[in-house]
DNA sequence: AATACATGCACAAACGTTTGTGCATGTATT
DNA sequence: AATACATGCACAAACGTTTGTGCATGTATT
């Protein structure tokens, strides 16, 4: 089939020399072993006339090392993720190693063979957003030695290292822009209820607005869709008093609070305040541009990685834990009502 | 590090059966040689009950198979990119292959050093969306043997299969549906000048146009980028006598153009009309609904995911090069001007 | 001239699988 | 009772690297 690759025996051949120089040399071991400069160029140069492609798995099963990084996000097309994983991959890259992408479907047991599948590939490192509050299969990996970093959800109560958003103090935030502009009677659609950053955003929305003396507010939703930000809104819609502001968890979530407010012909900020967590470019274009709590994607996906490497090169073990600031974006869809 | 992985070995001792029948039977091969009932269950529990994980590596240096996919793409950044990435990691994974996903920011050389990486990866198959003119490179591998098939972007002279929009055809019904809602002077701004459906879409426009007895339209730009969406944009708005209506040749172009409309105080449809390639669930809620030529981002996927199994498993040889008609929305940024 | 160290490599095993082949033993057939 | 075939496995090589070790030869030192 594929033309017969060409593999250190050929070089070795063609240069005069051993396989064991060969390799050597074009591991940049030279100095080390103290192979001398012709001998090198000569071996250069007989890799390089030969397209000389070296085989990943070959040196894989011998050095142990896989070059390979893991990804298991719950949902690739939750745009909150692709920016993640496009971003994370790119980083990786940068290292010389590459990335293999799971997708958990926000299901547990896929996690799980996922992270199975992805064990035989000897992956040397593991960046997950994990899908649920089982830990244990995490747990046991980073226990046996494994580089494991949570990204986005995380276990509070574990020192598998995390790099978040702040999701509390986004949420709090952001409740008390609401309150400031005069809403008492706030609707928050969540998504994934045992997330911690659900469980977080939770907590900040409701500390705020017990500190504000205010108790008239509601708390529905259990996915992080457009599907279930659309029927919590309908939901809404039907009260007979409904809520001045909605609170929307994600970017997705908004989106089917806004489908719905179209069909009901529901004018935002006219008729109800709205703000969501994540940024997306197309916010601003909107009919009305959309306030939201901005998450550093770009930042907590370097930081990630970086952290990743940093155990894998220097085996620090320091597990570090690390939530982000994010970014209140204040805009027309929060109405002022006082 | 790890805790000491299980191998065939282990199994075997434990089974008291040889790494062999090991082999046989964990690859369901055990019908086919002939082991006995006993030793497959006997191997199978030791298997569990060892948590043993194969090492892929080990097999595929031995076996030549690496269950591997390698996908290309000019940038995740670019959501039509990372939708296509999505959909297309995930109709991969079905397979039981992984996918190596590469990003070549539009640069060719970049894109030769990826795929040279990826080759060293063993990978069986290769899904690509070219970012350039050259496709010295590509061919070599395929007429290697190694099956390819091109997205999106492809070569409409060589026999790599492809799988893309009927970007002509896309680009000559909207621009019919501006010339049929009296739009006479039209401003197109392209992308990438050199890859085959900006080259299709150029010509759809253009021919719509002259038909229609049209000469004073314009062509500018030269990347799928907001970047350049805006840049081109201010530059015909500063123009005394402005065009009625822009053709937009993607999504981020688009962005471009919004982002100028606004700055300049440029209302859709009443200042200008906008149409543009590309559909994205936020287009309904923009101020002005987006006119949009919809590609069908997950058949595309699919189908190419399928083209390349059906090679891969049954030698099938016959390029298939397909073009899927793609879907023209008709929302309010297109005004009736006459 | 003898000794000691540096230089420049090669040998051979090993990583964990898969696979072509062959060889016992059992069973059916004549 | 002899022959033929089926059954049930094991041997051993191979995939293409990496790596610990050791051994010549050259050069410097006394």
């Amino acid at each position: 089939m594929t033309a017969q690759k060409v593999n250190i025996n050929d070089i070795a051949k063609k240069a005069g020399l051993s396989i064991t120089t060969v390799s050597r040399v074009l591991n940049g071991k030279a100095e080390q072993y103290r192979i001398g400069k012709k001998s090198q160029e000569k071996i250069k140069k007989a890799a390089k006339e030969l397209n000389y492609v070296p085989n990943q798995f070959a040196a894989n099963l011998r050095s142990g090392r896989s070059n390979t990084i893991a990804l298991i996000v719950p949902s690739l097309n939750n745009p909150f993720f692709a920016g993640i994983a496009s971003k994370i991959n790119s980083e990786i890259r940068k290292y010389g190693y590459i990335t293999i992408i799971g997708d958990s479907d926000e299901n547990q047991e896929i996690e799980k063979m996922e992270l199975l599948q992805l064990m035989s590939r000897n992956i040397e490192g593991l960046i997950i957003v994990p899908c649920g509050d089982q830990w244990e299969h995490i747990k046991q990996l980073y226990d046996n030695g494994l580089p494991v970093i949570c990204i986005d959800r995380y276990f509070e109560d574990l020192d598998i290292p995390f790099v978040s958003t702040d999701n509390y103090d986004g949420a709090y935030s952001a409740t008390k822009l609401l309150i400031e502009h005069g809403h008492r009677k706030i609707a928050c659609i969540q998504g994934v209820q045992k997330s911690t950053p659900n469980r977080l955003r939770i907590k900040g929305f409701r500390d705020a607005m017990n500190e504000a003396g205010l108790s008239d507010f509601s708390i529905t939703g259990d996915d992080f869709s457009i599907q279930n930000g659309y029927l919590e809104t309908e939901l809404l819609l039907q009260q007979k008093n409904r809520p001045t502001a909605i609170f929307s968890l994600s970017n997705t979530i908004a989106m089917g609070c806004m489908k719905a407010f179209r069909e009901e012909n529901i004018l935002i900020p006219e008729d109800i305040s709205l703000i969501t967590f994540d940024d997306h470019p197309y916010l601003d274009y909107l009919a009305t541009p959309l306030s939201c709590i901005a998450q550093p994607i770009s930042d907590i996906s370097k930081i990630a990685v970086k952290f990743l490497f940093s155990k894998l090169e220097d085996h620090e073990i320091a597990a570090k834990q690390v939530l982000l600031k994010p970014k209140i974006k204040y805009k027309e869809s929060v109405k002022r009502i006082i």
